[in-house]
DNA sequence: ATGAAAGCGCTAACAA
DNA sequence: TTGTTAGCGCTTTCAT
C-alpha cells in the first residue's frame, strides 16, 4: 500500500496537485473548490510528507537539543523549559541524549544535522566543542552553548553567574558562623565546574579563610558520597560546611552524613548547586544556588531565533543570574521552603 | 553561501554525481578514482543532506520515543535504555517530550511523523490511544506502546509485569508482619496504575485483609507527600504501612512521614514501584518493585523492528518480570543494597 | 484562478 | 566502470 501524496489527492478531486498544495497552504481558490481539495485530501488520509517540505524549503522548522545526560534532573528540567519555550514560539524541539560519552555526542550531532534541525541547543560532555561542530560552523548551523568555554565563530552562549552564585553562597555559610568549608569540586573540564570554584575560593578569600579540605568529584551523586566519606569518614569531622559544585553531590554527600549520624547542619552545614526539584525532597532539604532553566531557556531560543533571522550576527554571550535558595541543610528554621 | 551538494564535489573532482554518491556509499570504482572523490568531498567540507537520502529511501533510518515526562526520573532511565538499545543496533533516537499534556502529545506525534521516523515508541499521558494515531496506523506506522491499554492492530506493547510485582511487594510486606496497609492508587487512567492497585489488592484478599486506607494520587512526588499527610495526619496513625504505586509518590510519602517524626520502617513500612536511582538515595532508602529500564527497552526495540522488517505481523504483548526490591523503608538491615 | 514544469539533493535503474 | 536520467513529494515560478 503505497503512501498518499498529493498527487493521489489531486486526482480524487479532480483538479492539479499545485491546486492541492495551493488550497493546504491556505492560498486563496474558487470558491468551493477549497472544500471539495480538503474533503478528498482528509478521505484519503493525506498526511503531508515533511521530508519533501523540508527538503523543498531548506529548513525543517524544527530545533534541537543535546544534552550528555538525560537522568540528570536538572538537565530534564533544562529541557522541559527549552521545550516549553519552543511550544510557545510554535518551534519543534527534538531531543538527543548523549549518555556522557564523547563518540555518542558526535553521532547526535550527526543525527540532528541528519534531520536538518535548523539550530541546535547544546549541552556537552565536556569542557570542549565536539570535532564535527567546526565543520557545521563552516555551514552555518547556528549553535547555542550552555558552556562558555564553546564561544566561537557562529555559536552563542548562555550561561548562569557561576561565578556570583558561588560567592552568595560563601557568603551565606560564612553568615552562619562557618569558618571550616570543604569543596567538593568537579574535575570534568566544563566551565560550569570552574567557575563555581572560582567563585568559592573568591569569596573565601575576601573573609579571610581558605578552602578546609578538597574533594574532586565528577558532577555523579556517587562522587558527591565518596566525598563525604573523605571529609568525614575518619573520626570526629575537622569540617563545619561541604560545598557541592552541583547538587547531585550535595545529595550524596548530604546522605553519607545522614547515614553517618551527624546533624546537618548542626555539625555540618551542606549545600549545592543547580536547585532541581529534588533538591527540596531530601531531608534535611537541600540548601542550594538556583540557575533558572526558564531563564536560560529563553535566553537561549531569542538567541537562537536572532541567529536564525540573520546568520551574521557576532557571537554572543549571555549571562543569567542565579539565586539563593536557603533551606534546611544549613539553616534549621527553612526546611520547607521551594 | 550555498549549501554544498553532491553536484558541487562531483564538479571538482571532474566526474559525474553518481559515481560520487557510489564512492561515498562505498560501492566499488576504478582504483584511484575513490581517493580523488573522497578528497574533493572533503576539501569542500561535503556533508550529505538527510532529508533528501530519507525522501528517496523513503524511510529516515531512525527512531522516535515520545515520553509524558522527561522529568519524571524513572521516563528518564527508560529513555536512557532506549537510546543505548537504539545504538548498540546503530539506529538513531530521537525524543519528544509532551510535558503530561494531552495537545501537546498530538503535536509530537505530529513532529515525528514530520521527521518521518521509522517508528515510534510510545508512553502516554493517558491510558487512551491518541487521537491521531489511528489516523498514522493506517499508514503502517509502527508504534510500541508501554501501555496495555493501547494494545490495538499494528500497535505493539511492551509492559512490567505490574500486577505481579504489586502482589510480591504485599507478601513482603505481610511477612515482615504488617497488616494495616494503606494505599496510595493513581487516579490517571493509566494501566500500570490499574494493574498495580489489582495486583495489591489481590495479594491482600489472599491474606485476608483488605486495604486500611486508600488515596488517589496522580504518580507525583507532590502527591504522596499528601497522601501520607492523609494517612497520619490526625494523631496517631491507624496504619503499619504504605504502597504508593510509584517511587515518585513513595518519596513523598516517605518524606512527610520522617518530617512528622515517624520512625520508617519502625511505625510505618514504605514501599513503592518502579526503583529509580534516586530511590536507592533517600533514608532509609527505598523498598521497591524494580520495572527494569534495560529489559523492557531491549524487548521494545526487538518489537519494532520485526514490525519494520515485516508489517503484517499481528499485534503483540511482550510482558516483562519486575524485581522485589528489598531496601531500608521495609526493612532496617538492608538500608543500602543497590 | 489554475495547470504545467522545474528543481530541492539524493539514489538507482538504465545506457553506454 | 561510468554517465545520464527519472523520480522521491513537495512548493513555486511561469504561462495560460
Amino acid at each position: 500500500m503505497a503512501r498518499i501524496g498529493l498527487k493521489d489527492v489531486a486526482a480524487l478531486a479532480g483538479v492539479s496537485v499545485s491546486t492541492v498544495s495551493r488550497v493546504l497552504r491556505g492560498i486563496p481558490v474558487k470558491d468551493g473548490m477549497a472544500v471539495q481539495v480538503r474533503d478528498a485530501a482528509h478521505k484519503l488520509g493525506y498526511q503531508p510528507n515533511g521530508l519533501a517540505q523540508a527538503l523543498r524549503a531548506g529548513k525543517s522548522g524544527t530545533l534541537g537539543l543535546l544534552i550528555p545526560d538525560i537522568s540528570n534532573p536538572w538537565l530534564a528540567e533544562l529541557a522541559s523549559a527549552l521545550e516549553e519555550a519552543c511550544r510557545l514560539s510554535g518551534i519543534g524541539l527534538i531531543l538527543c541524549n548523549s549518555g556522557n560519552r564523547p563518540d555518542q555526542e558526535e553521532m547526535c550531532l550527526d543525527l540532528l544535522w541528519k534531520h536538518r534541525v535548523d539550530g541546535v541547543f547544546l549541552v556537552s560532555v565536556r569542557g570542549q566543542a565536539p570535532a564535527s561542530l567546526s565543520e557545521r560552523a563552516r555551514a552555518d548551523w547556528p549553535v547555542v552553548a550552555f558552556d562558555r568555554s564553546y564561544a566561537g565563530p557562529g555559536i552563542d552562549v548562555v550561561m548562569a553567574d557561576n561565578v556570583g552564585g558561588a560567592q552568595a553562597l560563601v557568603n551565606h555559610l560564612v553568615s552562619i558562623g562557618r569558618r571550616n568549608i570543604a569543596q567538593i569540586v568537579s574535575g570534568t573540564g566544563l566551565a560550569a565546574g570552574i567557575d563555581r570554584r572560582v567563585g568559592v575560593d573568591d569569596a573565601l578569600r575576601r573573609h579571610g579563610l581558605r578552602t578546609a579540605d578538597l574533594y574532586v568529584g565528577d558532577f555523579s551523586y556517587a562522587s558527591g558520597l565518596a566525598g563525604a566519606e573523605h571529609f568525614i569518614g575518619r573520626g570526629a569531622p575537622a569540617i563545619d560546611a561541604i560545598v557541592a559544585a552541583n547538587d547531585l553531590m550535595a545529595i550524596g554527600a548530604l546522605r553519607h552524613c545522614v547515614e553517618s549520624g551527624l546533624e546537618v547542619p548542626g555539625d555540618v552545614a551542606i549545600a549545592g548547586f543547580d536547585d532541581m526539584s529534588i533538591s527540596s525532597w531530601t531531608s534535611p532539604s537541600l540548601t542550594t544556588v538556583r540557575q533558572d532553566p526558564e531563564l536560560l531557556a529563553t535566553a537561549a531560543l531569542d538567541l537562537l531565533l536572532s541567529r536564525l533571522d540573520d546568520a551574521g550576527l557576532p557571537p554572543r554571550t549571555v549571562t543569567v543570574p542565579c539565586t539563593l535558595k536557603v533551606r534546611g541543610s544549613t539553616h534549621p528554621g527553612a526546611s520547607d521552603q521551594p
